[in-house]
DNA sequence: TCAAAAGTGTTTTGTGTACACCCATGC
DNA sequence: GCATGGGTGTACACAAAACACTTTTGA
């Protein structure tokens, strides 16, 4: 650690530990990438690469790296992951347990970020990324599972509050299609008029004019998120 | 850095940049340590002993040791500034801006903690720490005032959803100091009768059979926290 | 003509808010 | 007896929840 960080903090205690070599602490992101396929939240993972947790999966993490914002650092492994740049994401929680990491002290912050996991530029960087529904996600590798539950956490008591959910579909989207997501993420069934009602009351929607094609029943009306609150969403994330 | 977390995060470009001095980041905390008197939110904070900041004030903060967990940390700061063992303390976000710190580059999580500022065992660990109310802080060193105020928004979030409130009481409390707490967090008036109402709904207090004394008017009922909801606070922290 | 989902309104229930009067105490 | 806050209940507005039928399309 850099002398002039030791004498901003100054405090014998720290001179005297800061030297060793096991005083550094690592600082990774660990992002929770989620999307929506067959009615499913879903949410990216990689097969660890470490030994000790030899066939457990895990979020996508990496360190940050010193020319790097936190917010930086979570864009960039989202990028190098799915080749997606214009996604929403969202910081959460910060994991410190002295032993979360089995190499060594590694505190990491944890990002949400929802995506289409249809998006025609969607590249998954590795053989070894799959999707996997949240409600099938066993054992994972490090504090993994904590970071995943709280991420979920923090997207349950948001969605219905803030206009997150429109990441994860395609532009165009039916009302049906948008009351599925809600289903999905909240884990409950949803009536239909009800939740027409409360969608059309706040201003999240534009009607397209446009209908459903393919379908095998009575086509529905398509629309797409008000263009004016993309920019909010953007905005509000540059907060943090 | 260790070597052995340099390989557990295997890239190539992280060797190249690990062994550079700069490469390494220090983490630290930040504590918004809040209490309430004269019906005002009050938050401590130190005169900022480096000189980029000469003149302002800095929330209490330090260096997160080889040895302990990010919670730790805080609650150590706490016990160092005040005395105090026993305080409700919740991690909020952490900060990563790469100039935020002038000696380098320090990313900080940021906690936000209640107590009672009259309580009997409290001692402030040094002359430069006072207690300012909130309404009149002005700027402050680093991004300490980002910080403040992402705390102070989590905890408006927070107060009418849980129990929190009750650590910046004393044990025993009438309804009007109740409300004037919330009063001041919320910033502002709430309707008396509507407000015991409310209250009386949730089971957050228990009557104690006391009476106010010593007041120039009819004495209130004295109430104390249902200690049932005690555990649940802390049960709460330790998920983090 | 059948299956599947679209689209639409009313009633009920609960919650939040506004508001006014009498009571107990100290001075 | 007066000032100060304690203690209580009711009426209204609004939001959430329950609930059923007709319509449109493709197969």
């Amino acid at each position: 650690m850099p002398e002039r960080i030791i004498k901003a903090f100054k405090n014998a205690e720290i001179e005297k530990i800061s030297h060793l070599d096991y005083f550094n602490i690592a600082v990774s992101v660990d992002c929770v990438i989620l999307g929506y396929e067959d009615k499913q939240l879903k949410v990216l993972l990689i097969k660890s690469d470490l030994e000790e947790f030899s066939g457990l999966n895990s979020l996508l993490g990496d360190l940050v790296r010193p020319d790097e914002d936190l917010d930086e650092a979570s864009y960039r492994i989202l990028r190098e992951r799915t080749g997606l740049n214009d996604v929403y994401l969202e910081q959460v929680q910060t994991f410190g347990r002295l032993d979360r990491h089995p190499s060594g002290r590694v505190v990491t912050t944890a990002y949400f970020s929802l995506l289409d996991l249809h998006h025609h530029q969607l590249r998954l960087s590795h053989n070894d990324l799959r999707w996997h529904p949240i409600n099938k996600v066993g054992k994972l590798a490090f504090d993994h599972k904590d970071i995943l539950d709280s991420c979920l956490h923090r997207l349950r008591q948001q969605v219905l509050e803030r206009p997150l959910i429109f990441s994860l579909l395609p532009e165009k989207f039916s009302l049906r299609q948008l009351q599925e997501v809600y289903e999905a993420i909240l884990g409950t069934e949803l009536d239909r008029r009800n939740f027409r009602k409360k969608v059309s009351l706040k201003d999240w929607l534009v009607d397209l004019g446009e209908m459903e094609t393919d379908v095998p029943h009575r086509p529905g009306k398509l629309y797409k998120l008000n263009p004016g609150l993309k920019k909010r969403l953007r905005a509000r994330l540059r907060v943090s």
